[in-house]
DNA sequence: TCTGGGGTCCTAGGACCC
DNA sequence: TCTGGGGTCCTAGGACCC
């Protein structure tokens, strides 16, 4: 009798799998059709996510050559050391919050003596990549979601296994790179994601924590505030509240077309990936960017032409060759000046977008339609804070349309850039570079807690004294 | 008197994320 | 004195086509 059932209930779960299927193949075909049945993604759905998160990640890169920084506040700045962007538990604990700037507070840096570090892309960048390559050789497939993130696919550990994987990962991490990481499991992203959150925040699961069947999930959804579920920011969080929906649990159990009406697709897989349907899969390849922007606020007021061509120029460069690194071309450019938004004085804030006449990735060519549209926003008399490029309209290089008006000096530029290019990577700097991008740099940044670019600049590699 | 209907593509802006 | 930077996806509406 029970293996009759048994066999049943095999035979029912493979003829639903084959409907599943079908339905799947129908959904690919009608998509267009039905939109709505939109959210329903059936291919290469894994049953266990896992997402990796680095604690505290910039904080934690400052830490690993500075063992003294052990159990004291640290934080990192933005661009400009304009605002906190990375704090260590114990600053956490002094009440500072995440993005404020860093004038405001000043008085508690005094008082507790926090150590101050400028962001040091190049170092958090270098520690990222050892983790990424840890993380993959640990799953079968991984998705690299931010600098700090990695979203793997675990389903082929155990139920019953996956805390004691989740404590070896979080081992290995440490020792091989000293970046303390966090692990949350779940039936979907947004899940893995809130058992992440739930990790951190309590120290008995020691950095570990699993959603997937979870007995207790009722009480613990009822405890994850709506704003705490990934996806849910100010604007829908408002809504939510609005509404009566204040918990996970809520959500789950919301009127799913009601949510829909008022959020649209993005609202009910919201609802959707908190049931344990996965409306977002594991996507293996994000890495070619749909758009390019390189943006700065300058240390000092700008005024004349000369120095927004300059730091203009500067900016086109690093875009343009962000572009050639991934192999893309573009169509259009996008150049924005502006005034310091916070300050009294008159402001001023425009755009202007420069549809090439052929895509391209060269630095000469990207200049001179920036330098066009500078010309044309600029204005006198204005104190200005920052200016960004955007690049967009990307595409592949080899997929590019050649056209008739292409600048029959292409190829020879070609290989002069990849010189550049070259010469760039190794010295870490922009060693080359076109003179209308200036020498004095009277509008960079300001970085005054820069720290060594210990593991990719030779000089600054840290040194060990043996007679200790 | 009376003026279609269905579709695609593009873009700007909004919302969110780290 | 001082207030970051770099992305993605979705949607509504306009232009255009037949």
């Amino acid at each position: 009798m029970v293996t009759k059932i048994g066999k049943r209930r095999t035979y029912v779960v493979a003829g639903f799998l084959k409907v599943l299927s079908e339905i799947n193949c129908i959904i690919f075909t009608t998509k267009k059709i039905f939109p709505y049945l939109s959210y329903l993604r059936l291919d290469q759905m894994p049953d266990i996510f896992a997402l990796v998160d680095c604690n505290n990640f910039y904080v934690s890169c400052e830490k690993i050559f500075k063992p003294g920084l052990e159990n004291k506040p640290v934080v990192v700045l933005s661009n400009n050391d304009g605002c906190i962007i990375a704090r260590s538990d114990e600053s956490k604990n002094l009440g500072i919050k995440m993005g404020i700037p860093v004038f405001e507070i000043s008085q508690i840096i005094k008082k507790n003596k926090v150590h101050v570090f400028s962001t040091n892309y190049a170092l958090y960048g270098d520690i990222s990549e050892r983790v990424m390559n840890l993380l993959s050789e640990m799953a079968p497939e991984i998705e690299i979601y931010s600098i700090d993130e990695a979203f793997l696919d675990l389903s082929h550990i155990p139920q019953t296994e996956l805390n004691e994987t989740g404590r070896k990962i979080i081992e290995k991490i440490k020792m091989f790179t000293g970046i303390p990481v966090s692990i949350g499991f779940g039936p979907t992203k947004t899940l893995a994601k809130a058992a992440n959150m739930l990790a951190k925040t309590s120290k008995k699961n020691q950095g570990v924590f699993s959603l997937v069947n979870n007995p207790d999930a009722e009480k613990i959804f009822n405890k994850i505030k709506i704003n705490e579920i990934w996806g849910i920011g100010e604007k829908y969080m408002a809504f939510f509240n609005r509404t009566g929906i204040m918990s996970a649990y809520d959500l789950q159990h919301a009127n799913e077309n009601r949510i829909r009406e008022r959020l649209g697709i993005v609202g009910q897989r919201l609802v959707l990936e908190l049931r344990g349907t996965v409306c977002y899969p594991l996507n293996q390849n994000p890495d070619v960017k749909k758009e390019i922007c390189t943006s700065r606020s300058f240390g000092h007021p700008v005024t004349s032409l000369e120095e927004l061509e300059e730091a203009t120029a500067s900016y086109v460069a690093k875009a343009a060759q962000k572009l050639r690194k991934q192999k893309s071309m573009a169509n259009s450019l996008m150049l924005f000046i502006m005034t310091n938004k916070y300050a009294k004085g008159p402001q001023y804030v425009n755009y202007r977008i420069v549809k090439m006449p052929s895509p391209t990735n060269q630095t000469q060519e990207l200049i001179h339609f920036a330098q066009i549209a500078l010309k044309r926003l600029f204005r006198k008399g204005y104190y200005y804070k920052k200016a960004g490029v955007i690049v967009s309209d990307v595409a592949p290089s080899n997929q590019v349309q050649t056209s008739i008006w292409e600048p029959s000096t292409r190829e020879k530029n070609q290989s002069i850039l990849k010189a550049v290019d070259a010469i760039n990577a190794k010295t870490g700097k922009e060693q080359v570079k076109f003179a209308i991008q200036g020498n004095e740099e009277t509008w960079k940044m300001r970085q005054h807690n820069l720290s060594p670019q210990y593991t990719t600049r030779w000089r600054d590699i840290l040194e060990v004294n043996m007679d200790h």
